[in-house]
DNA sequence: ACAAAAGTGTTGGAGGTACACCCATGT
DNA sequence: ACATGGGTGTACCTCCAACACTTTTGT
């Protein structure tokens, strides 16, 4: 019996990011929704001290009001010509540059007081970044990364939003190969044991893991080692082309 | 290794809903994106002929331009003043009458495309609605009951969010006590085993049913059996009280 | 040679499927 | 008495956690 993904019934604040371009705080019609788009974006970041690998999420600061001053999800309003999935990637573009190797949609929020004055629905998507570029992302006065299990005060209903993503992170791992998403184009068992574990939380039996993902399917192994260790040099995997069908595929076609 | 939940990516219409009052076909401001809510329906109803057990959904048939005639899910625009599930049960009591056991939301759908001069963005919810009142609801000229394998073609995209409904709905009676919302207060475990074999299509050792099912203590036995039927009188039982708990209870606490 | 991680083998427990069998009631 | 589904017992199989053990490199 695994849980139930009900996600939560908020009360709070609404998505509308730091980079607006109007200034006004609230909406000239009070009988108007507005639409807007948020991302959660996870990635793989070393840890100051230890250099240990763990989850790092990055967060705008919100440059008007409400909730001026506070940190938030990076997010906007959908534009007319634009899918849904298109506002979140450009939300992702615009704060940290990068280009998500995964992107799924997560769940939409619409209570009607989780922001002060206006009426916001928005639809939160999440997405994983490579671990490699993710170093190298932009940071600024605006733009920051945090670990995902010290994250601050967030604006609106957004700390919510992140637990939400970050059990959706979690659990999925389990069942899908979206792993892979943090990795290059090839890697190591180990490597990849090590995503697990940074997102999980917790140390994996590397005995067992290995024989989980060989059963799995997930990797193909290449020719090739990494060499340089100072031990046994490992053999690399790549991701396996795409047994990672949506429910369409499943019933649509032939049995 | 089970299946990945991405929904489909749809490039059809939208879900603007058959009692709709105004009568443009149309958006009068291109560059607003309009949101509506829609319902997937299923209960439980005995097939016409054999008066066995099998999965129903309720359709409304569009009375308006765009696909005109057609049926589709149930749905509105989204009031001001209305949460997304208020939404959902408006739209689920105006066809059926009815109040949903339980309701919960599917996805947004927003490609640009999905109606032909509108940009609508519609986030759909799915109702399980009890057997018993189920029998008893409302049909009409507009408003019909079909088998959820024999859907017609339907209006937008609703097809493809129909075929997603029956996908999550199947999926997640695996995992948890959904089943239950089918049912009355009192059961026996051969009636919860009947809603399990009307929603998965297959029939279940009737044996190895009960012992998983008592495994999961999602049910509590009560002292009371059902009389009157031609042999053995099978207990009656009650839905556990509330182990379902989101993904917040989980990690939000002490570990 | 030795440290360290890669990789293999083995065992025991949990859970799920198939199926034989007994139990209690209405007719 | 007997048909019918309720309910129990059990053997087998698969999957997974734990952990001992062997292999291959760099130093």
């Amino acid at each position: 019996m695994t849980p139930a993904s009900q996600p939560p019934r908020t009360r709070e604040g609404s998505v509308l990011e730091a980079s607006r371009s109007d200034d006004r705080g609230y909406q000239s019609d009070p009988t108007t929704v507005s639409l807007a788009v948020s991302t959660v974006i996870f990635a793989l970041r070393p840890r100051p001290k230890t250099g240990l690998m763990t989850l790092w999420i990055p967060l705008v600061r919100r440059i008007r009001q409400p909730h001026k001053g506070l940190w938030a999800l990076p997010g906007g309003p959908l534009g007319a010509e634009e899918d849904l999935a298109e506002a979140a990637r450009r939300a992702l573009r615009d704060t940290t540059a990068l280009t998500p190797k995964y992107l799924e949609q997560l769940y939409a929020f619409g209570t009607v007081d989780r922001s002060p004055r206006d009426r916001v629905v928005s639809i939160v998507y999440w997405a994983l970044v490579e671990s490699a570029e993710a170093s190298a992302a932009s940071e600024s006065d605006n733009v920051q990364w945090f670990e995902a299990d010290s994250i601050p005060t967030l604006a609106f209903d957004h700390n919510t939003i992140v637990e939400y993503a970050l059990w959706r992170l979690r659990t999925k791992l389990e069942y899908t190969r979206i792993a892979h998403a943090f990795l290059g184009e090839t890697f190591t068992l180990a490597q990849l044991r090590e995503v697990h574990e940074a997102v999980l939380g917790k140390e994996l039996d590397p005995a067992n893991f290995r024989r989980t993902i060989e059963a799995s399917n997930t990797v193909v192994p290449t020719e090739s080692r990494l060499a340089g260790t100072r031990h046994r040099p490992p053999r690399l995997y790549r991701s396996a082309e795409k047994p990672d069908r949506g429910p369409f595929t499943h019933h649509g076609g032939p049995h």
